[in-house]
RNA sequence: GCGGAAAUAGCUCAGCUGGUAGAGCAUCAGUUUCCCAAACUGAAGGCCGCGGGUUCGAAUCCCGUUUUCCGCUCCA
């Protein structure tokens, strides 16, 4: 990271708290590590963004609708998942290398070398003693065999051991008045699966048919082992995810469009399109037969901001087969190859997933700029935050030009006609000029100054963020001009 | 979780080798009436992250702790 960025970025999360973007969560007792809170234009943004994104994705689309399921879900859904097995690992670390481990694996590393030495009895012994504390779950037990079988750190060659964690990354709770194991309910660590367990329900009284997709916006949490850079990682945090479901075999053709379509979402904003990359997964997880991430360039480098997957049959075959209920759908259409219709199958799935305060992020950093304002006599500069109108938290701020002669009560009245459009701010505290200022520091496209002449024809100035130029209209077409500047058809056409 | 750095007013920071806190900007009230910040007067704002120790005395030295940043590690 270069001092120019790594200054960028830091002055970013400071203007951010410093103007009611982003806030450390319960900053009074010292914050919560990696919760944050978003302020006044934070909250305002946050909602523009999901705006934006639902608009796109429900409103522009015929086949995909939105839905809002709960946080709390049956316990079985995150075994059907994959989550409670593949989240939760004793994890053991070597104090002189530093490095990692799952215990098991140590421990089946351990087993292969003594079947390869021909001890086949101490083999069976330690398989059996670790089986035994991994069911149970017995922690201490673990790190006994680690030393009873002098493990050493391949790296170091060290026994030097920290204790046997579990890093289970799924937060749980207990619900009901017992706590008792079976009454343990996790928060989602994502939203997916939210939407895959409604999937018979949307498509019966939705009567969606082939292809159609569900959309979501909601929380969902990871308690990260290390959760860091502001908000790129939090253990509370807001997806906006859409599973589009396709014919087997179509899934391919679907996934180029909607890798295609999810960038198009983010350019559309008017970024740069060298600040953004595809990156392929080669590795792929294990629900998955495609997978890429659109990246963006962070201060600190690419960064994932959404993900889109071709997560084959496998969530809803791993529903159908731990709940019991069919997953499947009927397709009337007719397969040209047998002339017959194309059947019962179980859907394939392409997921979008983007992550909401990355997007976030990205827009705030995308913004941000130093701009220097320097002429020969006198050195003036600004900071400014030129958000695309639509994701502006305030859209348009009204002054008096000086606070007297009825100018005050003229501005009144015109932002009392507009505020039911839009959310504006009225002000009139100190110099013209740095009330201008104070609205580019927020991003507010549209200054509106009230001054002598509009007591006289009732027209007044618009003065425009980023070219800081401006032109007199009349105060009467104020709601046309402002709502067709911050239209969302901008964007969505 | 390991190593390094940091934490003082809303923000950016100063406060030397221990003697109970300061600036600029921002905020608020008034003056000024000006179309692009930093004009005038006044006010408010701090358990110097938190806890303990050393000391007659700690923002300052020591220990612990929390949070943040950087590196390692993890990230289905």
């Amino acid at each position: 990271m270069s001092k120019n960025t790594d200054e960028l970025f830091k002055n970013v999360i400071a203007h951010a708290k410093e103007y009611g973007f982003v806030f450390p969560s319960s900053e009074i007792y010292d914050g919560l590590s990696a919760v944050y809170d978003y302020g006044q234009y934070g909250a305002e943004l946050k909602n523009n963004l999901k705006t934006y994104w639902w608009k796109a994705m429900v409103q522009m689309n015929e086949n995909i609708v939105g839905i809002d399921s709960a946080i709390f879900m049956h316990p079985k859904i995150w075994k059907a998942s994959g989550h409670v097995d593949g989240f939760s690992d004793p994890m053991i670390d070597n104090k002189d290398s530093k490095k990692r481990y799952r215990a098991d694996q140590l421990l089946e590393d351990k087993i292969a070398r003594y079947d390869k030495d021909g001890k086949t009895d101490k083999a069976e012994a330690l398989q059996t003693a670790m089986d035994e504390a991994l069911k149970n779950e017995d922690l201490p037990r673990l790190k006994e065999l680690i030393i009873e079988h002098e493990i050493a750190c391949p790296v170091s060659g060290t026994r030097n051991w920290t204790d046997v964690r579990q890093f289970n990354l799924m937060f749980s709770t207990q619900m009901g008045a017992v706590a008792d194991d079976a009454d343990v309910v996790y928060l989602r660590p994502e939203t997916a699966q939210g939407i895959f367990v409604n999937y018979l329900n949307v498509q019966k009284s939705g009567r969606m048919k082939i292809p159609f997709g569900i959309a979501q916006i909601g929380k969902a949490f990871r308690n990260e082992v290390i959760a860091r850079q502001f908000i790129i990682r939090m253990r509370e945090f807001e997806q906006m995810e859409m599973q589009f479901f396709v014919r087997p075999g179509t899934e391919m053709e679907w996934y180029k469009k909607w890798k295609e379509t999810r960038l198009q979402w983010h350019l559309a904003l008017g970024t740069d399109a060298a600040k953004y990359r595809y990156h392929d997964h080669v590795k792929l997880a294990h629900y998955a037969n495609a997978a890429v991430d659109i990246e963006f360039d962070f201060p600190f480098g690419f960064k994932e901001v959404e993900g889109i997957h071709s997560r084959t049959d496998f969530d809803l075959s791993q529903h159908q087969q731990f709940s019991g209920k069919k997953m499947q759908y009927f397709d009337p259409e007719i397969d040209p190859a047998t002339d017959k219709p194309y059947g019962n199958y179980i859907p394939y799935v392409i997921e979008t997933s983007i992550g909401l305060d990355r997007m976030f992020l990205l827009t705030m950093m995308n913004a941000y700029e130093e701009e220097d304002l320097s002429t020969d006599e006198k050195q003036d500069s600004r900071t400014v935050l030129r958000l695309h109108p639509c994701l502006a938290p305030v859209k348009a701020a009204i002054f008096p030009l000086i606070k007297k002669d009825g100018l005050p009560e003229k501005a009144r009245a015109i932002m009392d006609k507009l505020k039911l459009d839009f959310n504006l701010q009225y002000e009139e505290k100190d110099a013209i000029g740095k009330r201008y200022r104070r609205q580019d520091a927020i991003g507010t496209p549209f200054c509106i100054t009230v001054d002598h002449q509009t007591l006289e024809d009732n027209t007044v100035t618009i003065r425009h963020r980023d070219s800081m130029q401006q032109e007199r209209v009349a105060a009467d077409d104020l709601d046309k001009i402002i709502g067709a500047l911050v239209s969302w058809k901008n964007l969505l056409r």
